[in-house]
DNA sequence: TGTACATCAGTGAACGCGCGTTCACTGATGTAC
DNA sequence: TGTACATCAGTGAACGCGCGTTCACTGATGTAC
């Protein structure tokens, strides 16, 4: 190797900001070579494109967000609602310290085909859908685990959106225990009707 | 008037669908009047750009939704179980029957400022909040009344995006009970802890 | 009713800006010997 | 250790394509009288 690459992280770092605030096609390589401290032809010694970056910095932040969520949310020594308090917490802590990864997730979820891009094993809905499958249930199998992982989903991430538009004054963190009473009142849903 | 608008509604019709597919960043006016079947230039007869365009799309949208759902909401002659279940119902009728608008909807919603944009009588998230805080709770008024709106609509939208990228098979409409049943064990939360 | 005129939705070629990308070059670092 | 060379991250000017927008024009419709 001919020289350490000193600026690849800062054009990475850049980019995900912008891409978190703005949207991918609403940022240009000028606004992100800019910020990064940078010139505009050094985002090609590391990627092949800008939107070639933006799928790879995807993939990267989702994977691992999901692989530290894998373990929380799988602890074979801890009960289900323990596992799923902690999850809970821990993506909203996620939220309050990585607000700019957390936020470029969220946005882009929907920009991405998620299911060519990330590996199951570290595909947050994938790993929610498994959790609710191996949740206990007084039917078992469940009826539909996905439509339950959606409504977990939903309940837990649209605190963090509402949030983040200022909707919601108080912090996401500070209502964990109460998003967690919410969930696991959907997990009873099945039981409670059997 | 000289002529009437014959293509306005075709231009829109065409946006509306390429946007709620592509994103409004992707979508060019060479798309659109290609879609539309006219030229141009006939875009600016109507709107003074591409930009402007869309959000009055999304405001016409997003109102003409919000303005159907509100009766539901707050009919007086109904209980809270009546108006929660048909409200859910609607929206996944209106999903149904107009998955484009639904969907530019729900995509954009993460693009505008809606709260600079939208009536607040006619914002789909401040009815919500408002029937929150009007439904009865054991302690009154309610703790905090946009949480409990977001676990709501993040329980009753996060189906429907799971079911429009293909993870979740059934349809919502037919899970439109389950959901309510969900919903309504979520507003339960504050007098179970009371 | 007929005629002259005004209006303006729609056309489509042209424009020019901004964008992503390219490329010849630099020079610091690593390697060979 | 010293010297010659190879590598490649980073530069920044240049390019050219595609985009949103403009504009002179058309012609159908509505209005005035």
């Amino acid at each position: 190797m001919a020289r350490p690459a000193l600026k690849k992280s800062a054009i990475e770092a850049a980019a995900l900001s912008l891409f978190a605030a703005r949207g991918v096609p609403d940022t240009t390589i000028k606004d992100i070579a800019l910020r990064a401290g940078v010139a505009e032809g050094a985002l090609y010694r590391h990627y092949p494109g800008k939107n070639e970056m933006a799928v790879a910095l995807f993939k990267r932040e989702v994977e691992k967000f999901g692989a530290l969520l894998s373990p929380l949310l799988f602890d074979p020594s801890r009960s289900l609602r323990s596992r799923l308090r902690s999850s809970i917490r821990f993506m909203y802590r996620y939220y309050r310290d990585y607000p700019v990864e957390f936020t470029f997730i969220l946005m882009t979820q929907h920009g991405f085909p998620e299911r060519q891009i990330l590996r199951p094993s570290l595909n947050p809905n994938d790993l929610v859908i498994r959790f609710v499958k191996d949740a206990p249930s007084e039917r078992s199998p469940r009826r539909d685990p996905v439509l339950l992982a959606a409504l977990l989903m939903g309940a837990v991430l649209q605190p963090a959106v509402m949030h983040r538009y200022g909707r919601l004054k108080t912090h996401p963190l500070s209502l964990a225990d109460k998003v967690t009473l919410a969930c696991e009142r959907l997990l009873e849903i099945e039981r409670a009707r059997a």
